[in-house]
RNA sequence: GAUGGUGUAGCUCAGUUGGUUAGAGCGCCAGAUUGUGGUUCUGGAGGUCGCGGGUUCGAGACCCGUCAUUGUCCCCA
């Protein structure tokens, strides 16, 4: 091997202690957010079967899914028809396994495999890394987190309810106060399909119109009429364009517009007891938005859609895409052989809360953990004297480390104070014959001496006041 | 799949119409200070200028190719 720059996969990324400290912070607001609402973990493994995760994200994820090639002789079987037929199609002769797309389909498959065992309706949340094989950009990765919560075995809107109000918290408990959850329901997309007399063509339908806050209302004609859409469809479609209005006066248009859509007013319907519990819970309503335009990109929801932004100051949304998304699938245990369990979830991507956290400087001083007690090493008398006291240290619940060399003072107590260690304490030949030590403020440079039970009983103090 | 930008020291970057030995700031190491960090001062180390080819008396700079990286469109968290 040569002397190569070292380097990670693009869309990758390594966190270090502070960014760590900084992620674990958001991990810890979600899970305790999940867990006060009944959800258990789950984990799944990293590798699922390749006909677990294909034909489940649309033609776009079977492309952006990792294969993982097989192991051993990868060529066996393989024959030079099956490489003629290009390395799409290839592919699924040297690969059966695959990297995790999104957590939810894992979920599906887990469930399907332990229904037996499983009480329903079934509470499960899962924060794992996914992977997925698309171009990165700013706020998009190869490798990220997500956080998810679903509800399976019930199709009660309370869960919807539920996952509004974990919204809410999850948002205040991270500190961002400014935000808007988009509330949509794919039957009331159905429905307008329906209306407008472009039955079928929902795919389309939801790409173009989702785009709609984005590229405004004549590109999304435009693109409409691109993609075969009849003018008379496009004339019908255009109670969508009207802006947001308050969410009680959007219902009452909807019922009006959608009258003649069995499917449409049942996600009318929907979207009402959805309002009727979200006020009963008491919900911030001013956060909550109705917006006929959302679509969100995965095929399998089948009900209510969500999806949550961050507003930076002066209202602007804040430039990094939705930092939470989620909705109801009716089918999705249905094609691993389970029928008739619904299910409803909510994801928060933890890499653009993150990002949106940074930007907003909502993160906390100093998450950092680290040590908060050095010894200093002089020599080797010195060292054993101080490692009974290091491990009593630790003991009593201190992070406490000893130099491990015992190298110039001056090299001891800059490598404290880079790492931002609060105290050090100094034992030389004095210290010992003397019993009193010497305890080194690194913040106010003060320095006392002191017996070591006086250092703990310091601690015991400090630790109250967050050292 | 389409399309822009950027690759020079560990990091962030400068480098004039192509012209001598490629620079700065920060960081790193050592000393001033043999038991005292953050400040200061002094000294030092560190570069196949992404890689390959071409033009030229001469290329970090210009041309071609290639790789990496970053952004945008599509799509998505």
């Amino acid at each position: 091997m040569t002397n190569q720059k070292p380097s990670i996969p693009r869309g990758t990324r390594d966190f270090g202690p502070d960014q760590m400290a900084r992620r674990n912070y958001i991990f810890d607001k979600i899970r305790t957010v999940y867990q006060r609402y009944g959800f258990q973990p789950l984990e799944t493994p990293t590798l699922e079967n390749l006909s677990v995760l294909m034909g489940r994200y649309g033609e776009e994820g079977d492309q952006l899914l990792y294969k993982v090639l097989n192991t051993g002789d990868f060529l066996n079987g393989v024959t030079p028809q099956d490489l003629e037929a290009g390395s799409k199609k290839a592919a699924y002769k040297l690969s059966e396994k695959g990297l995790r797309y999104d957590l939810t389909v894992p979920f599906a498959r887990y469930v399907v495999m332990n229904r037996g065992e499983l009480t329903f309706p079934f509470r499960r949340y899962q924060i794992q890394p996914v992977w997925r094989a698309d171009r990165p950009q700013k706020g998009r990765y190869r490798e990220f987190y997500q956080c998810d919560a679903d509800v399976v075995g019930t199709d009660s809107l309370l869960c919807e309810a539920e996952i509004v109000a974990m919204v809410h918290e999850v948002m205040g408990s991270l500190g961002i106060r400014d935000f808007c959850l988009k509330i949509n329901n794919r039957k009331i997309l159905t429905g307008i399909a329906e209306t407008i007399g472009a039955a079928g063509l929902e795919g389309p339908l939801f790409v173009a119109i989702d785009k709609l806050d984005k590229i405004g209302k004549e590109k999304v004609e435009e693109e409409l009429r691109e993609r075969g859409f009849s003018d008379n469809s496009i004339r019908k479609l255009q109670p969508i364009f009207r802006p947001l209005s308050s969410n009680r006066e959007m219902f009452e248009n909807l019922q009006d517009w959608l009258h003649a859509s069995p499917t449409g007013q049942r996600g009318v319907e929907e979207l009402a007891k959805l309002w009727r519990f979200i006020k009963q819970m008491g919900l911030n309503e001013k956060k909550i938005q109705l917006d006929i335009s959302l679509a969100r990109g995965l095929s399998y929801y089948t009900g209510a859609i969500f999806e949550v932004k961050a507003i930076g100051p002066g209202g602007v949304p804040v430039q990094i895409g939705s930092i939470s998304g989620g909705g109801r699938y009716d089918n999705l245990t249905e094609s691993f052989g389970l029928k008739g369990v619904s299910g409803v979830g909510i994801s928060f991507g933890v890499d653009r809360i993150y990002d949106v956290m940074e930007e907003l400087g909502l993160f906390p001083e100093n998450q950092t953990i680290t040590t908060k007690l050095l010894f200093t090493n002089f020599d080797a008398e010195a060292e054993a004297y101080a490692l009974p006291l290091l491990q009593r240290a630790r003991q009593a619940g201190i992070n406490a480390e000893m130099y491990p060399d015992a190298t110039k003072l001056k090299k001891q107590l800059d490598y404290a104070d880079r790492k931002r260690i609060p105290f050090v304490v100094l034992i030389g030949s004095e210290e010992m014959k003397s019993g009193q030590l010497s305890l080194k403020n690194m913040t106010t440079g003060e320095q006392e001496t002191m017996p070591f039970d006086e250092v703990l009983g310091r601690f015991e103090k400090f630790e109250g006041l967050k050292v």
